[in-house]
DNA sequence: ATGGCAATGTTTCATTGA
């Protein structure tokens, strides 16, 4: 089972190299982030004539994910769905397929370190972190993926210190990150690629791809049951290349079974 | 040390991203 996670950072700028990718690729299932724009104006049918079904949480401008798989999704819920009133920003999917729960995540990116962003992102990491706990169990197989707008560790950043302290990169980040592995999940990507120098986004400016001055933020975590299939891991640095692409890389892991 | 690029809508700039 091929599972796939991509910020493709607009849908409708990139339908062309997301079909693209489906069709070369075939995942199982691709988790989509930053689909900027509405259920409505998400490619159903070219997604479909490619043999996919969807699930689709969009919002105009920004944000917006969706999850789409080679199999009936099942069980849909959009955003937190926690009773505490609704996120007013899509940024959280779920769906079971092939007996795997995907969590689908777009995470806060954070601004500035005195921003309000950044305490919202912070917020939003309590939240998904307690959603988690109170509904799933880490003996379950669970996928959670997405842009976490996080740098794990040391490994996952070009140019350290040019990042630390900043918002993707810092104290508390590392500690939420880490807080959710203890939960129970295994970053699947660093199972098989345990040096560090592999990125899934570049800046679009200076010439950061080409110099690999990236950051790893891009991530599949899955519990135990999940990992104890893991066969590989890859980020496909390729899709990165060319013209127009979206600043990040879709990282793909490939399960047993 | 600074800005660099890209997408969107409020469009000929401002906002956001990371």
């Amino acid at each position: 089972m091929k599972i796939a996670t991509w910020n493709v950072n607009s849908v409708r700028t990139r339908q062309e190299r997301l079909l693209r990718w489906l069709e070369q690729h075939r995942p199982d299932a691709l988790c989509v982030q930053e689909l900027k724009c509405q259920d409505a104006e998400f490619p159903h049918e070219a997604v479909a004539r490619l043999g996919y079904h969807v699930a689709v949480y969009g919002q105009k401008t920004y944000n917006g994910v969706a999850i789409l798989g080679r199999e009936p999704l099942e069980d849909v819920v959009r955003g937190f769905s926690d009773g505490a009133g609704e996120d007013p920003q899509a940024r959280l999917l779920a769906a079971t397929m092939r007996g795997v729960r995907l969590v689908c995540g777009y995470f806060p990116n954070g601004s500035e370190p005195d921003s309000d962003k950044y305490v919202y992102k912070q917020a939003w990491l309590a939240r998904l972190m307690s959603v988690l706990s109170a509904r799933y169990a880490p003996n379950e197989p669970l996928v959670l993926c997405g842009d976490f707008n996080i740098a794990a560790d040391a490994r996952d950043v070009a140019k350290e210190a040019a990042w630390e302290g900043s918002v993707l990169y810092n104290d508390t980040m590392r500690a939420a990150f880490a807080s959710l592995l203890r939960w129970g999940m295994t970053d699947l990507f660093r199972v098989t690629h345990p040096d560090g120098g592999l990125y899934s986004w570049w800046d679009y400016r200076n010439l950061s791809f080409p110099r690999n001055d990236g950051l790893r933020i891009d991530y599949l975590l899955g519990t135990a049951p999940v990992a104890a299939r893991l066969r590989e891991a890859l980020i496909d640095r390729d899709e990165r290349k060319g013209d127009k692409p979206s600043d990040h890389a879709p990282v793909v892991v490939v399960l047993d079974g």
